[in-house]
DNA sequence: TCTATTTCTTAACTTAAGTGAACGTTTTGA
DNA sequence: TCAAAACGTTCACTTAAGTTAAGAAATAGA
């Protein structure tokens, strides 16, 4: 399970294997159970999570619904924005299956930035590039109709559709679960004429 | 002019004399027309701007219509998705307004990292500060209705619905210049009773 | 296993956004 | 300065999403 973290770190900086025991010895991995509240509005968490199998996504209560806005998957990561503001979180954060993740705090990124100053390279480049990625996807999702939205995401993360709820994936397209049942249904007519 | 650039990055890292002669010496500031294109789409560009004063905006040309889906204003910035991937640009860049912005790119960046080792920490911390907000915004967006998100701008960013034409903020806030229009007279009715 | 709960779909109705067009106003550039 | 273009609003009509409700299907827990 390390090696998959590895992986991902090495696509951005070398490792050496002493870099790695450093990595290792921070015991960051921890296996959470399906429908795990990690995080809950209100909160002021210090940790950030990195997911190395399974499902994460935050949802915001708004009206007494929940809103679910993001799903994280294999080799992906969210810093909740309350560790930055050290405010009271807007959303909340749960596991969508049994999953194996990372969690980490400032003080273990500032250790980590003391004895392997490459790391910092690799959070500045991962942010940097994560937010060009958010600002396309943001784009799109402006510019297009929820059927539009519905069609690019089984084109481009295919596996969501399978794995997550109906009702999850609803406000992740930005409508409520009866209008994305019709809209689904509407696709299906279409493509059989 | 310089100094909203210091005051910019003073609230991250500080700042000695030698280092602000340093990053004077990169002749980073450029002034520019209102409407002058600065990035098209198709384009390879290395270039990552700040605005020091004026309006810039992000705008996709889509089924031959210009779709406005971000702006940036004084102490704001962006560097374009393409200047990470080294693909062609998705999208246009242009100034609203006569403008002064700082134009810089990746050897710059380097050279500065170098020079000046605590840049790299004030790069990773706006990133991750800016990724933050960026995923709350997103957030906002697909929970909340196109007028809500009309009344929103109003208290978050007022001046924008003042210095942009309605054409453009129409797309920015996922509608038709029509419905936006329509969308107002209907607040605007709400609120007289 | 069996019940209670949650989830998904469908339907009828309401509301709002998309579309196409017209028209007055503002801006722009020759 | 003046004509052409761009812009903003309104309207009538179409299409799609929100709402409320009901019922079938899947899931979870006792």
């Amino acid at each position: 399970m390390q090696n998959l973290l590895f992986d991902f770190i090495e696509k951005y900086i070398p490792l050496t294997e002493e870099e790695k025991e450093t990595i290792s010895s921070l015991d960051v991995f921890r296996t959470v159970k399906k429908g795990t509240v990690l995080l809950k509005e209100g909160e002021r968490s210090q940790v950030g999570y990195f997911v190395l199998k399974g499902c994460i996504r935050t949802y915001y209560i708004k009206d007494g619904e929940e809103k679910t806005t993001a799903f994280y998957t294999e080799m992906e990561g969210i810093t909740p924005n309350c560790v930055l503001t050290k405010e009271a979180s807007e959303f909340y954060i749960a596991t969508t299956e049994d999953s194996i993740i990372t969690v980490s705090n400032p003080d273990m990124e500032g250790d980590m930035f003391g004895k392997i100053p490459k790391f910092e390279t690799m959070c500045r480049l991962v942010s940097e590039e994560l937010l060009a990625k958010q600002q396309i996807n943001f784009d799109h999702f402006k510019t297009s109709s929820p059927e539009e939205r519905y069609i690019i995401l089984q084109e481009k993360r295919p596996d969501l559709l399978q794995r997550v709820p109906q009702h999850q994936l609803a406000s992740y397209l930005g409508v409520k679960p009866q209008s994305l049942s019709r809209l689904r249904a509407r696709i299906l007519k279409k493509s059989k004429g």
